[in-house]
DNA sequence: ATTCCTGCAAAGATTTTGCATGCCG
DNA sequence: CGGCATGCAAAATCTTTGCAGGAAT
């Protein structure tokens, strides 16, 4: 997460919030919400605002830095850092807990026509729901 | 779309209101938003409110007989009649267009446990992103 | 008669924007 | 300096809720 190295390309600054956020973001292993991140940024700085987190947060989308999540069940948008290591969730009905799994079946389905629609597939997501561990017996 | 088997089972009533809603969704092959639907119940019935729409969608939600989604991109929930045969959606980066798609190759994940975690996945949503056709050349 | 449904208005929650000021390059 | 970043307040969206009256079973 080169900040400098996005700073050519998309005029954003190395700014102390910007840098926190990132931050932030690569300690989480699942998405978090802006809510969240307000949180947490507030501990580093006391007068951060809500409107600067999403102002960072949709630079951060549209340079391709992290990536914005609807979750089913969610109101909110989640956000995740990209990682080289791409990544799915199983997302708990009961408890809404979200478990990251690296096993992805998938991968062959990016970066091709998609059978014979001329739709071109650059990427996919894939949420898989059911019942946790402890939920599957309640 | 039964609405007198759901009554036995859920208190759901047969109103106009509701029997409308199902109608429309009927029509649609791709998620719609609650504006969309109250615009087009508007046209049946011009009383109708927004707040009937959203208790509906949610009554039909938890009865399992519609289902809600959150698509990239959108910042509002979409919603679409659940039917026997199930269908993922290819999604255009750049024009938002949504394209339905029934060849799904991933029916053989749900009612499994998911490896070694405990989890029993029921259900799988998946998305497709990339270019459709009309914008893969612009 | 009871229970669910509806419209309206108000409130909640999430996200976006205008503006004046401050910071980075 | 010039342009992006920030805080604050206000606004824009989307969604939910209280209440009183109406409809369905």
């Amino acid at each position: 997460m080169d900040l400098s190295k996005l700073n050519k390309t998309s005029g954003i600054k190395n700014s102390k919030n910007t840098k926190a956020v990132i931050d932030l973001l690569k300690k989480d292993t699942i998405p978090v919400s802006a809510d969240y991140i307000y949180e947490k940024l507030r501990q580093i700085n006391p007068s951060a605002s809500m409107s600067t987190v999403y102002r960072i947060l949709e630079k951060l989308t549209v340079n391709n830095v992290i990536s914005k999540a609807l979750i089913m069940n969610e109101n909110k948008a989640k956000y995740e850092l990209k990682r080289n290591k791409h990544v799915h969730y199983l997302i708990c009905q009961n408890c809404n807990k979200m478990i990251p799994t690296d096993n992805c079946h998938f991968e062959k389905l990016d970066n091709k026509e998609w059978q014979d629609t001329g739709f071109f597939v650059t990427g996919h997501r894939v949420e898989l729901y059911g019942f946790c561990a402890d939920c599957k017996n309640l």
